[in-house]
DNA sequence: CATGAATGAGGTTTCATTCAT
DNA sequence: TATGAATGAAACCTCATTCAT
């Protein structure tokens, strides 16, 4: 992708006939398997209209760049996962503490195991082009459903809320990350579950209750 | 970076002489800023040498490939940060867990935030040219570390020790990237030092003591 | 439009209904509008299309291939100065010379002068689509018509009378392209009607003549 | 050339080496080769390559892009054609008015004359790029010439120089590209130089006299 | 050993044209 | 008849890599 960089990211058109439609998803998922079979450098325009069953002109009648391909497959499992995130919250909001917490974490575990190979993929290109950035704004609005939900917890109030629910977060889809690129077993990702809800109550209610369990304070 | 991929990983030519060795560096160093100024795609070998101040040609005499170039950087900051866990890991044995974990925590943020540009760059790459095959490798020996230092605690005991190290590793180099990732500032640095130490403890602790925090057993 | 070249030039349908004719002549005006605005290459038939408010199919329906297009606004601007310069040509018959001349040049500077941008704009695609031929083409008719005219001068007569009129058309037209394509302002304008006028004057005169004005004859 | 329009025109890299100087003239002899077989839109940067016997990556190691390649083979040609002027019109100083035309003219159409292959390929893509920019900047070299000339006549003053000269050169320029698009034949060439010479010593005579020739002032 | 000109496969993207609706 | 989605050949240009000097 090197000459791209500057392009427009939004779609070219956006479909409204059924069969747009169809010829939209076809790309987009055209673009994971992909994505998935040959790596990201290896991922070419031409490629991805192969596997999606169209010509290359149709595919850039509906995305004006690679990136922009790209792009929209990275936003739209990002969204997947922030509607999960939201709900959850939505779910959770009174709930106690540790009960909002798993919740919640359990809600972004299986959003990201929904499709485990999209999750995958995806890792490989999100450093690229808009990626930070698309992840930050998105993971905004997660941060924003957890301050909410959080609020109404009926047995703890944080300190320094902002930051906590940033690492909490950070924490959250780096570890989930991890053990996705190391390679899932299914079992693995049960105790990814367990103890990801474990470290992540663990640190609310340790910023929840000023007690100081640092050695040196 | 269409064509390597399969290419030998490992230098052409070890560098005995002195001069090698400042040429060697040179090269890595070079990578680095283009790296960051130029991001991935924009990355080329010609590029690369400028900046170094060689010749493409002396590149490719101490690196087959542009791919080896890429993974003797990563590697090597690898190599740092592992080293520097070792080493936290050799220091802090015997201590009580919460010191244990806040030493080798903080060792890691320090050596992550040595060259926080490094690190921010390879985060970039890391995807390619087998990064988190890599990755996963060199963890390998910090979560050895780890391991052999958790067993000196004196007051706790570990359960499901292998994957609740890989779980705080994982957690502590997510939290990281995603914080470098968003842009550091100074302030925020300390905060990232101060809370990942807490989560790290407070998970660690409740590994160790039976106790059941989650709600839903 | 690199495929075209040798496709039939002629337009697909000849308009004979009202909507057709309105529709035909939208195509063309929005061609010299996207000429204008955009250049020569990046002309393209959709974007005539779309500015001339119809599909691309319809475009495709009254003219077989894009040359075809810009062939059809060529000619028919060809033809209209043409046209003005015959008509120039008849009321200038029986006047003197100087008289003779004077009307011609300012029929075809005004003529050109009608529609600067489309003059201009032609100008860029002329040398392609079989440009050069359909000038020469075209131009016959104002050289036959200068001819029928120049033969009824009551005060001179000319020598090398074909060479003479091709070489007054020439200057006549390479002059006021020159002028356009370095941007008209309309004090100019007026100049070069003068000047081109003395221009062709004094040369239709110096050859209707003998007098030899070369120093080395 | 559809993507092109606002990249650089200036060369790559100034050939130095002796091999390198070569390759270079090889280049912008075979794209005035192409030029003038295929015509503009056919020609592409490969089949240039393939003419001069190099590979595309040496082209654009020289031309930083396929209108850049053009833009030099276009100045390079109006350089030549300046340079003949100016030599022209210092040797013409303190001559005769007539005399002075007459040598300019021959100078010009000999110039012009010299390698018609590459006039005639010029005027196609003239009108493209920075093509009636560079002709108005370069022409400017020619006329400040003219003018430095002209102000040197013993018998003659011209009225409204500036614009006069300007007159004559587009006239010029434009009868002689006139013929030449039309095919030149070595006895219309030999026509051509006489009656441009009486043309432009009659303009230029008729101006310096403010005797009227128009018959409507 | 170092240099950097040359190579050329291959990637991205455009756009004239068709044809099912 | 009009539409505009689809096509795919082909253009431009890059860049990893080599090798003669």
């Amino acid at each position: 992708m090197p000459q791209a960089q500057q392009g427009a990211l939004e779609p070219r058109k956006t479909p409204v006939q059924a069969r747009s439609t169809v010829t939209v998803e076809a790309i987009a998922e055209a673009t994971v398997q992909v994505l998935l079979s040959l790596g990201t450098d290896r991922l070419t325009t031409t490629k991805v209209a192969e596997r999606a069953g169209v010509s290359v002109g149709t595919l850039y009648q509906y995305f004006p760049n690679k990136q922009s391909l790209l792009f929209a497959v990275l936003e739209d499992h990002l969204d997947k996962v922030s509607a999960a995130m939201e709900a959850a919250c939505a779910r959770a909001c009174h709930l106690p503490l540790a009960a909002m917490v798993q919740q919640v974490v359990e809600a972004f575990v299986d959003a990201k195991m929904q499709r485990p190979d999209i999750s995958t993929a995806l890792y490989r290109i999100a450093a690229e082009i808009g990626g930070p950035a698309l992840v930050q704004r998105t993971g905004e609005r997660s941060r924003k459903a957890l301050a909410a939900m959080l609020r109404t917890a009926p047995d703890a109030t944080l300190q320094q809320e902002d930051f906590a629910i940033q690492m909490m977060f950070a924490a959250m889809a780096g570890a989930t990350r991890s053990v996705l690129e190391a390679g899932v077993s299914p079992a693995t990702l049960g105790k990814l579950r367990n103890h990801l809800v474990l470290l992540c109550q663990s640190y609310m209610l340790a910023i929840a209750r000023p007690q100081p369990l640092r050695s040196l304070a």
